[in-house]
DNA sequence: GTCTATAGACAGATAGAC
DNA sequence: GTCTATCTGTCTATAGAC
């Protein structure tokens, strides 16, 4: 059972992500997510000190949705290759929002990599990265391919990220379509 | 002969196109602008009514700075590609300040798509994107892949992109390195 | 009475516009 | 260099649950 304070705790995290994801970080105020999540901006105190604890808070809330995401699809599938293509496809599946807005992960490390006193909310996108780079190799040293597993993962996810970023730019899915397709070919010829 | 007026605008433009690389446009104000110039902030205004008409101008500056070097690539080298090979180059030649700071053209891609009221200044690193991607067109077609040039250049400027973000996200050269001898190789097998 | 939670006003700093 | 708006961050009075 959560308590009250739990679920407002929740409730501003969920209206910040939205926003900071949508607007970027540094364009979103404590007055806009008062608006968007119902809550009194002087509460927000009561629960993060300042705006980079609620950042921090926001960021683990992505990893973890993450870490949750690959552990499911560890149980769920028994096949390396058939995870791989689960992977690939999650800027297809979310292309409406990544035309728009980017990629969650990508635009926000790119956002907050411009920041000059590094702080921990920057080293934060690098961890859930990490994270994702790691199952990757997992999953191709299953599939055999012990000795180039980083090289591979590495491969991936700049294609991905390569093509998140230039269909956010061009707000045209043409790329997130069609680098799908050639890393699902990719994955296939393994 | 440049005026004075012309020269102390271009060093507003040149002192602004390095902060806001380095710091991002958000996060650079007026005032940093004036001590990194040495122009007073209170004349700003006689050159630029506004931020986003400076940030025009930088942007207009980036892309000048890529048509004069696509442009002079025609005409220094005689192999399509030998252009090919010059311009997957470029972030690893200047892998010290991407490592740092990420791609010019898309880190600024990447920060400005987030703000709403669509403005003149979003559309602009879209501009100097195209501008590459014809070039590179232009010259898979004239290696006789007219065909499928679209699709080679979305594919060669997408592994440029990704690897420069996670190059940034990891400060870690390993990407810019790993992916430009990969796009080498992969121009030399066309 | 005490603890958790809420609301609103307000200080200090800083931004961009002029 | 001034003006005004807005930002993050702080303080305090108080409501309600137990």
């Amino acid at each position: 059972m959560k308590s009250k304070g739990e679920e407002q705790k929740g409730r501003i995290v969920e209206a910040a992500n939205d926003l900071f994801y949508r607007r970027g970080v540094g364009r979103t105020s404590f007055a806009d997510i008062a608006e968007a999540s119902g809550i009194q901006k002087g509460n927000f105190y009561f629960y993060f000190k300042t705006k980079e604890e609620l950042l921090l808070a926001v960021l683990q809330r992505r990893h973890d949705f993450f870490a949750r995401l690959l552990s499911e699809w560890e149980t769920a599938l028994a096949e390396p290759k058939d995870r791989l293509h689960r992977m690939v496809d999650i800027p297809l599946r979310d292309r409406d929002d990544v035309i728009r807005y980017g990629c969650p992960l990508g635009s926000i490390s790119a956002e907050l990599g411009k920041s000059l006193p590094v702080s921990k909310s920057q080293t934060q996108p690098q961890a859930t990265f990490r994270l994702i780079l790691d199952w990757m190799e997992k999953q191709f040293t299953a599939l055999g391919r012990k000795e180039d597993a980083a090289f591979l993962s590495r491969r991936l996810l700049s294609h991905m990220q390569g093509a998140s970023l230039l269909g956010h730019a061009f707000e045209d899915d043409v790329w997130i379509i069609e680098e799908t397709e050639d890393l699902h070919h990719f994955i296939d010829t393994l």
